[in-house]
DNA sequence: GAGGATACCTAA
DNA sequence: TAAGTTAGGTATCCTC
């Protein structure tokens, strides 16, 4: 997304900006091009202003701060007067921090937050939804015992619960028409529910019933998911409040700083009525998002301490979502600051007075979201850890519950995907905490995750040029020098939001939490599970069917994919490609996989079905077909590609851009969701895990790719008039790559393209084999690692140069060998001269050794940049040099295939 | 130096 | 108190 210039001001600057190294002195004379950027800011605000008549200020006394003439912007707008008698009230909900500390009497009360079109914020007490959970009923069990169980429960519990039966079926496994009987086990509290369900899965005893061990249902699940699913409200969407049906929240105090709380109202769970994504009820409303950054002067060599080091500046910029520049930018600082134009400079000679205000300050602007690079690490656990040393005792309240106290925690977070990873987190009641850091490591692999890398790598743009090693020192020097401070504190607030922007982040992240039902925070605080468990849960209540709790341990691995052993080598003939789309959900569908359908051993013989009623899988698992039950994989598989389908269709004949990004956002959302769910099933220490599903996905995968190699190379045969004999060179779990002895690109695209129609032919629907691309030429390596001309769009001009596994796509090795590798492929597969490759290389290698290669383009690699840290200059130069070399000798062996 | 275990990262 | 899957290449360290 460009920036909008104005005034025909100078173009952002590239690279060049970054290049350009300044003196403290030169400083002053230049301003740079961020500076430049932010005076526009102003300008554009200023003639916006001068008909509102109000000026800017730039640097405002401390204690006019919160003066509504002052800073008109920081408040929210005046929210419309309401009438629940006669007025809806509608919000897009963002937030829910599940229980208030306490219920009120016996009733839980639950706390949903949201933004309505004008801007407003809401704070909405959902009355009359309890946690609940399932057991199976004993036999014999009927609605006369009810009492006695309540009563028994209760008096080893301590605390009291509401109390209902019910007959669901249970989900895992098809059981015919039996449906075991469920008891319904509400509670008043969410944190009641793991003791009740502990006591009656170890043995418990009531009435004439023996002492039993009660199998649990659904004990599992987060209370905001249960509420959620349950009144069928999916994370982002649009939330209508009926006239009449809820009521204003009339505010006791009326303190200056109130305005900046939520309009608090109540209904009851029913009452509320929640809109689908579709047309109007995509939009998003104008949410706040604060940026902000902290800097702190640490002592020499030491990284900044919150209990010794000061925090002195903070700077924050504030924009309402689907605007395009923020309307604040502010910086707090310690000590006195040159003006800076287009921002404005709050001083304070306490640090103390600093931290209070700027908490003030984020009450007050009261974002929905926060960002910024590693508040989650470490400006927020900075500022609450030196607010306490401090004694600010305002500080900690940072969220939109006055009185609830923000608190600083650790959290260990493990899994395979990410490996373990320790995190620190903060409650915010009301606000969405997205920190761009996080995002970046969960959705990008990237070299290096510094901000200054990053802000290169997709905004061609970079950080402000201070060392770490000045910042004290510019802190104690003049406001000159502080305000050079200021101006990169402030940049690297301004970059979150632009990275934020640019990669399009709150859009996709809200159609995601659109699709799969989930809370936005959960997206970035959870794994890839509770997405799908929110979708199963809700297609499971459709169905009156329950999810048993499984005790989670990890047992053996199952068999995976077929790799094709590669006919290694250099082709310089069209290789054709064909893929299986969706695989894994297509398999899952086709052939009706789900806990829902699996046949227990024995099972079939049981239930009396006859041999058509179910399919035995590659692995011998049996599923009944869909037409004695459809599974709720399949359905939501189904309504996750369809979906998919219609977001395209609408994305292609969309013109709005701001709607395109959404469209976009969600059939990308609905792509990841779709094939999550295979890995679901697969995750032995997970919430429902089914190795007979996920091993007959890979059992069936497994034949397809096999039969796809056969029917290939029987069908593309000399013998039958085509131009040669096909051979399927590679293929990779879902891929084959054929040589077809044809010429031509456009041969092979047009053989490649009726070979995939005629494979498809041979499967059951919706499992398809598509025709994607041609490879020309193709060079073959080893397994999962390749390279070639990708043809596509265009039988004559190639679409990209493809590389798989090779050097120049792994992170684990310096620029200089990625570079060299590069080079020596585009001569291979370009300029067709593996001989310039070997040349090439030859020419590094020998630059290299004679040291005419610069040493920072050899340091990369964590263990490479770890390693630079521990030895100091020349030993180091040495180390890292022999490194590369070593791995651009064996690397060169990669070019002796010609 | 062959062979095994491990770490890391990628393909799909 | 929560955590998607398996296959597989390459480098590196260790043992015999």
């Amino acid at each position: 997304m460009e920036f909008k210039r104005r005034n025909g001001g100078p173009p952002m600057g590239g690279a060049s900006q970054a290049k350009r190294g300044k003196s403290v002195g030169e400083w002053e004379d230049s301003p740079s091009q961020f500076e430049e950027e932010l005076s526009m800011f102003e300008d554009a605000e200023m003639e916006a202003e001068e008909m509102e008549g109000q000026a800017g200020h730039d640097v405002i006394p401390v204690g006019d701060l919160f003066s509504a003439d002052l800073n008109p912007r920081w408040r929210r707008p005046h929210a419309p007067s309401l009438d629940s008698s006669s007025d809806t009230l509608v919000f897009q909900g963002l937030c829910w921090p599940g229980m208030p500390g306490q219920s009120q009497g016996k009733v839980p009360i639950i706390r949903m937050f949201g933004v309505t079109d004008s801007g407003n914020s809401v704070c909405c007490h959902v009355h009359g939804f309890a946690p609940y959970f399932y057991v199976t009923a004993p036999n014999g069990f009927t609605s006369d015992y009810l009492g006695e169980f309540k009563r028994e429960l209760n008096s080893a519990v301590l605390e009291g619960h509401a109390f209902s039966f019910a007959f669901p079926a249970g989900m895992y496994g098809y059981h015919g028409k039996r449906s075991l009987d469920f008891l319904r086990i509400t509670m008043a509290m969410p944190r009641l529910i793991a003791p009740a369900k502990r006591l009656l899965e170890q043995g418990f005893k009531f009435g004439p019933f023996p002492i039993q061990n009660y199998q649990s249902y659904e004990a599992n699940i987060d209370f905001e998911i249960r509420f959620m699913v349950d009144s069928d409200v999916v994370g982002c969407c649009w939330i209508e409040l009926p006239k009449g049906k809820y009521r204003l929240r009339e505010e006791k105090s009326m303190e200056i700083t109130d305005s900046q709380y939520p309009g608090k109202v109540d209904v009851g769970w029913t009452d509320l009525i929640s809109h689908p994504a579709e047309g109007d009820w995509q939009r998003i409303a104008p949410l706040r998002v604060l940026s902000f950054d902290i800097e702190c002067a640490g002592r020499k060599g030491i990284f900044p301490e919150p209990d010794k080091d000061p925090v002195i500046q903070i700077a924050s910029m504030v924009q309402r979502q689907g605007e395009t520049e923020p309307f604040i930018r502010t910086v707090f600082t310690l000590q006195s600051c040159a003006s800076i134009v287009g921002s404005q400079i709050l001083c304070f000679t306490q640090e103390k007075q600093m931290l209070q205000s700027w908490a003030e300050f984020l009450r007050t602007v009261d974002p929905d979201i926060i960002t910024g690079y590693n508040i989650q690490n470490f400006d927020f656990p900075y500022l609450l850890n030196r607010a306490a040393a401090l004694k600010v005792n305002l500080f900690p309240y940072l969220g939109r519950v006055r009185g609830i106290k923000s608190v600083l925690r650790d959290l260990n977070f493990q899994s395979k995907q990410m490996g373990r990873r320790e995190n620190k987190t903060i409650n915010m009641e009301g606000r969405v905490q997205f920190d761009l850091l996080q995002v970046l490591l969960r959705d990008y692999k990237l070299r290096s995750y510094t901000l200054n890398a990053v802000s290169f790598h997709f905004l061609q743009e970079q950080k402000e040029d201070v060392q770490h090693s000045i910042i004290t020192d510019l802190q104690n020097g003049n406001e000159q020098t502080r305000r050079r401070l200021a101006v990169y504190c402030l940049k690297d607030a301004y970059l979150p939001l632009r990275l934020l922007q640019k990669l399009m982040c709150v859009i996709n992240y809200m159609e995601m939490a659109r699709v799969t039902g989930v809370p936005l925070t959960y997206l970035l605080s959870r794994g890839q599970q509770i997405k799908v468990v929110s979708q199963l849960l809700r297609q499971a209540m459709k169905q009156d069917l329950v999810m048993p709790v499984v005790k989670t341990e990890g047992g053996e691995d199952y068999t995976g994919a077929t790799v094709i052993e590669p006919e290694k080598g250099y082709y310089s003939v069209p290789i054709a490609t064909l893929d299986f789309s969706s695989l894994y959900p297509s398999i899952m569908m086709a052939h009706n996989l789900c806990y829902t359908t699996l046949l227990q051993k024995g099972s079939a013989e049981k239930l009396g079905l006859s041999p058509e009623d179910f399919i035995k899988t590659p692995t011998g698992d049996l599923f009944v077909k869909s037409s004695v039950r459809k599974g709720l994989l399949p359905e939501i598989l189904e309504n996750l590609l369809s979906a998919r389908k219609r977001a395209k269709a609408e994305l292609k004949k969309e013109t709005d851009p701001f709607k395109k990004q959404v469209l976009d956002g969600r059939q990308l959302a609905l792509k990841i969701s779709a094939n999550s769910v295979y890995g679901f099933t697969g995750a032995q220490v997970g919430k429902l895990p089914c190795l007979e599903i996920s091993q007959s996905v890979t059992g069936f995968g497994r034949q397809m790719i096999e039969q796809t190699k056969q029917l290939v190379e029987s069908k593309y045969i000399i013998s039958n008039g085509y131009q040669g004999d096909a051979k399927v060179i590679y293929g990779d779990t879902d891929s084959v790559m054929v040589k077809l002895g044809v010429a031509t690109v456009k041969d092979a695209m047009d053989i490649g393209r009726e070979a995939a129609e005629w494979v498809s032919s041979h499967f059951t629907p919706p499992i398809k084999l598509e025709f994607e691309k041609v490879y020309y030429p193709y060079l073959l390596i080893n397994k999962k690692r390749y390279a070639g001309l990708y043809f596509s769009s265009s039988a004559d001009t190639h679409d990209k140069m493809d590389c798989k596994g090779i050097e120049t796509v792994r992170r684990d090795n310096c620029p200089l060998v990625a570079n060299l590798i590069n080079t020596c492929l585009q001569r291979i597969l370009i300029d067709r001269d593996p001989q310039g490759a070997v040349a090439h290389a030859k020419e590094v290698i020998s630059d290299l050794l004679c040291n005419r290669i610069d040493i920072s383009q050899l340091v990369i690699t964590k263990e490479l940049t770890r390693t630079a840290q521990e030895y100091a200059g020349k030993q180091a130069h040495v180390e890292l040099a022999e490194s590369a070399k070593s791995q651009q000798r064996s690397s060169q062996g990669t070019f002796h295939i010609e």
